[in-house]
DNA sequence: TTCCAGCACT
DNA sequence: AGTGCAGGAA
């Protein structure tokens, strides 16, 4: 299978523009202040499958309080996780993940496993999470490849084969090329926050995108005019 | 109505 | 490879 990346000097371009977009127009959030511990990094990314970072913001203080450790989920009711969660959505799901996890970590005492093939074993952590553990707590330069990073990657440079984002080696080969930088934890996020503020999936602004001039799915909406 | 820092199950 | 999960915001 013949996978040709971007060249050097295209990705680096790409890095350069999103890096000094990010460091005007970047997002805080508390999960980004400090350097997390394995249980808040892990919370953090638990609360923000498929829901927006913002709605997250409202509630991960909030649940770091009523929960402030595996234990702590261990030993509440199930019914108490699912009333910090539902403003969340996907409650139920994540109140039964959340305790599965929980007992795991308890049982190993706390210590995640150190290989990413043993990582996957535990419940919730699939194919993102893992990747977030290995940049966020293993200072590895992996790609939080979620819908917001495959959009953007898309729309700039070409579009994925398989339906299915953990599947796609294009995907997989691209991203990590282009996290692959000293910073990669401000380049995941310069990604992330430049696809939910810019590049949207409804509505993006091509317009004032300082990406746009290189980018195909600009080229393309320009010249259907 | 669509979309959101996915995952588990089929 | 397809689908359910789920509340909230646009």
């Amino acid at each position: 299978m013949l996978l040709r990346l971007p060249s050097k000097h295209i990705i680096q371009a790409f890095q350069r523009k999103l890096l000094s977009w990010y460091f005007l127009h970047g997002r805080k959030f508390p999960w980004r202040e400090i350097q997390l511990d394995p249980y808040r990094a892990i919370i953090a990314e638990i609360l923000l499958q498929r829901t927006k970072a913002e709605t997250v913001s409202k509630v991960y203080l909030e649940f770091l309080r009523k929960f402030p450790s595996w234990k702590s989920i261990v030993d509440t009711d199930i019914k108490q996780l699912e009333s910090v969660l539902t403003p969340l959505g996907l409650y139920r799901q994540r109140a039964r993940g959340l305790k599965a996890l929980a007992e795991k970590m308890i049982d190993t005492k706390g210590i995640l496993p150190q290989n990413r093939d043993e990582l996957m074993q535990l419940p919730m952590m699939g194919q993102y999470l893992a990747n977030a553990v290995e940049l966020v707590l293993w200072n590895k330069p992996s790609p939080l490849l979620d819908v917001n990073m495959a959009r953007l990657l898309e729309r700039y440079f070409k579009k994925r084969k398989l339906a299915d984002i953990r599947h796609d080696p294009y995907l997989q080969k691209l991203s990590s090329a282009i996290v692959n930088t000293p910073n990669a934890l401000e380049m995941n996020w310069a990604v992330l926050d430049f696809a939910a503020l810019v590049c949207k999936a409804v509505k993006p602004e091509c317009e004032i995108c300082i990406l746009n001039e290189d980018c195909k799915y600009y080229k393309n909406s320009v010249k259907d005019k």
